[in-house]
DNA sequence: CATTATTGTCTCATTTTGTGACAATAAAAT
DNA sequence: ATTTTATTGTCACAAAATGAGACAATAATG
């Protein structure tokens, strides 16, 4: 660290003025839904895993290059859910304070000062296939439970909120949760990815029942895991299911 | 109109560069769910209403100004249902055939050439309250059936299909479509509705169970018509009912 | 070989939805 | 006045979906 030595940011040349994306990156460990959420260094500030679209990118795909910068995957599924537009939303002093602790020269005029809309996603990743990777501002970027969530930035709680019940939405209808799991897993395992998205407990043999009914499940081996007990058989998604989308 | 002397367009200054809204408005006439489609000055470009973001203003409250100015309504069931943020929408050459077709001075940077991110908006009306005002740079502003639509410019034609699609899977949840009808109306003008919205018939007797069910209907006196029939009873939305929305 | 917890499947009750029937009109036709 | 006509509100029953529990099958354990 150079104390007298200032960094400096990307230049606003470079970057589509008051626009960014903030990304709410949903995760399953077996039992808990979880987001990523990254601390700033030397702030205390939590937030949402955002960024910003240069000139020539459409908004998409810059929202899957800084996915794919902090987790390293490719094929993430991925859904817009809203674009935040309030002119509350202009927050020069947290920013002055996050460019500052990260020893980055800060003009007045800085355009990060700026005012930002900011278009809101969430993606759906594998908890075991990642071991998320901090940016150049952060300190840290971990998985909290949903219903543990650390005090957020702005208005990044309401974002978080508004991704959670944006995917319980679509939960049934778009078939989403498939990648929250391991290719195999047991009917229990789906069962309590649903429980844990909706929070709330549901009925065994009516779970069973109609998601055997959607007809979107292949039934392979058992497994044997060495408890006292009936195995209970293996399932993964049918091939054509489609776990992993990026288009609508 | 003076041919040497160039208008001025409204300056870089005044919005948020690079930020757009489209609205899809949808009327419905007692028979057909329609949209409302301007043209624009002596080009043949059809587009949706859309407009831009003043430098202090809400997005939200940028969208409610236009819906304003173009009919004159106030209070209007809105919903934020999509961002369109693709590089292939700007759209240099259809920006300066509308600016100069409307007199207007292009200098070679004109802040319209740029490309535009746009938050999209679909608007529920009463067809029977209003009489669009066409803007400044277009002709005319008038009601086109959802399957008739003329080509629209740009992007335009796949905005409105992701609106309906969006009020379709909406019609249930959210109990909309509800803008669209008069204050009191017969159980066979919402089917009608319903119908319009979804393009698909629905039987009679289930529709009415089932609306009777959710229990968000006043029955009032009957309507009589002239017609040789049982006359029907009117129905009014509770008074509780979120007729108008402007918040999630 | 009995015990134990869990699983897959079945059965029956309950609720919701699909489908048609039917009597009760309001106005026009006779 | 009476009959005719089209439409409406409601009921009745069938079909389908869902809720709720029962039960036998079965991996490991001891």
């Amino acid at each position: 660290m150079t104390p007298n030595k200032k960094k400096i940011f990307p230049s606003r040349e470079d970057y589509v003025p008051h626009l960014a994306y903030d990304s709410v990156i949903f995760g399953y460990n077996g039992k808990q839904l979880k987001i990523l959420v990254l601390e700033y260094h030397n702030t205390g500030f939590f937030a949402l895993p955002g960024g910003f679209v240069k000139r020539n990118e459409n908004v998409d795909d810059a929202v899957k290059r800084g996915l794919k910068e902090r987790t390293g995957l490719d094929n993430i599924y991925l859904e817009q859910f809203h674009t935040f537009g309030d002119t509350t939303r202009a927050a020069p002093d947290v920013m002055r304070t996050i460019l500052e602790a990260n020893n980055f020269e800060v003009e007045e005029d800085h355009w990060l000062l700026d005012r930002f809309i900011s278009v809101a996603y969430y993606a759906l990743i594998n908890y075991d296939e990642v071991h998320p990777r901090p940016d150049e501002l952060s300190d840290s970027i971990n998985w909290y439970a949903i219903d543990q969530l650390p005090n957020l930035m702005m208005d990044h709680e309401e974002i978080a909120a508004k991704a959670l019940k944006t995917l319980r939405e679509n939960l049934d209808k778009k078939l989403t949760g498939t990648n929250l799991l391991p290719s195999k897993f047991t009917m229990k395992d789906i069962q309590q990815l649903y429980e844990a998205i909706n929070g709330e407990k549901l009925r065994r043999t009516t779970f069973q029942r109609k998601i055997l009914a959607m007809d979107i499940l292949v039934r392979h081996e058992k497994l044997f895991t060495g408890g006292a007990h009936k195995a209970p058989f293996l399932y993964s998604f049918k091939a054509n299911h489609p776990k992993i989308l990026n288009a609508p």
